[in-house]
DNA sequence: CAGCTTGAGTTCCTTGAGGGAACCTCCGGT
DNA sequence: ACCGGAGGTTCCCTCAAGGAACTCAAGCTG
């Protein structure tokens, strides 16, 4: 299969697939958010191929996403979040709150969350940086920025 | 490829990928979000095989995110954001926030957005729900909920 | 009416990524 | 010296992605 080089698109939900685009690597950073650090967590929890686990493992922390440090002083290694991979579980939580919202049918939401700023069980909300306001798609209008196409 | 069946886990980011989660398909919301909503229009635009395409846009249709409907009398079609897809756009945003900060470079975002509300350029920001303060991986509990795995 | 055009797919073939199982290696413990 | 476990690597097989050619229906053109 021959993909299509995302990463070359001018556009930065293009750039963001060529990092995170493959289905495994989001669920790969919620297991290490969570805690799953280890080659043998991840294969055991995801269920995934260990040589698919290998190539994803090595993309993030190609990217900057995962950090591997080694835990022991035999050959033993961990996977943590960057800040640049930290960031990325926001993307994890709005897919939580769309997945709990439209894909959980009757028995609910697997998960839930409870805020320690409120102590609710909450979800996210998608707000203007420098407002406040609401932000959505239909809340917005798209410009040409500096690193837009020729 | 026989791939990994990410509907039945009890998990939500599970369940949204295997909406949204091959590479192709944010690509194609955000397309159908500004407008380009016919299949030649997508086909051009994406780069993206035609028999890919069809697939594509068969399971979103199907998983209730697009909606396929006739603009002529001539069999012709456009695919328009349901309300379920329209949600999803928030995913998106999420995603341009985080490829413009990491990933955009030197020359600086492909694209940028105003908002209606302030009239200010700006990108989205995760708040509670509930309390309206931030709310990021850090801030948040993960508690068993009822649609929790036995 | 015959023929052309256009949108929207469908078919077919080739390539290569994902799955799965077996294998390897390094190192500390007994 | 042997065992065992973590962390991979190698191998083969299958099936999805790419790409190009083909089909089909409806309107338009002369």
């Amino acid at each position: 299969m021959q993909r299509t080089n995302f990463g070359e698109m001018a556009c930065s939900i293009a750039r963001t697939l060529d990092v995170i685009g493959e289905p495994w690597s989001p669920l790969i950073l919620r297991d290490v958010n969570v805690g799953l650090t280890r080659f043998e967590q991840l294969q055991a929890d995801l269920g995934i191929s260990r040589k698919v686990l290998t190539e994803r493992l090595n993309h993030l922390v190609a990217h900057g996403v995962l950090e591997r440090r080694p835990y022991d002083r035999r050959p033993r290694f961990e996977y943590v979040l960057t800040e640049k991979g930290t960031e990325l579980v926001d993307l994890l939580m709005v897919m939580v709150g769309w997945g709990d919202k439209w894909l959980a049918g009757e028995a609910g939401p697997p998960v839930l969350y409870r805020h320690h700023a409120c102590g609710q069980i909450s979800h996210v909300e998608l707000r203007c940086a420098h407002c406040g306001q609401p932000m959505h798609a239909s809340d917005v209008d798209p410009l040409a920025g500096p690193g837009a196409a020729t």
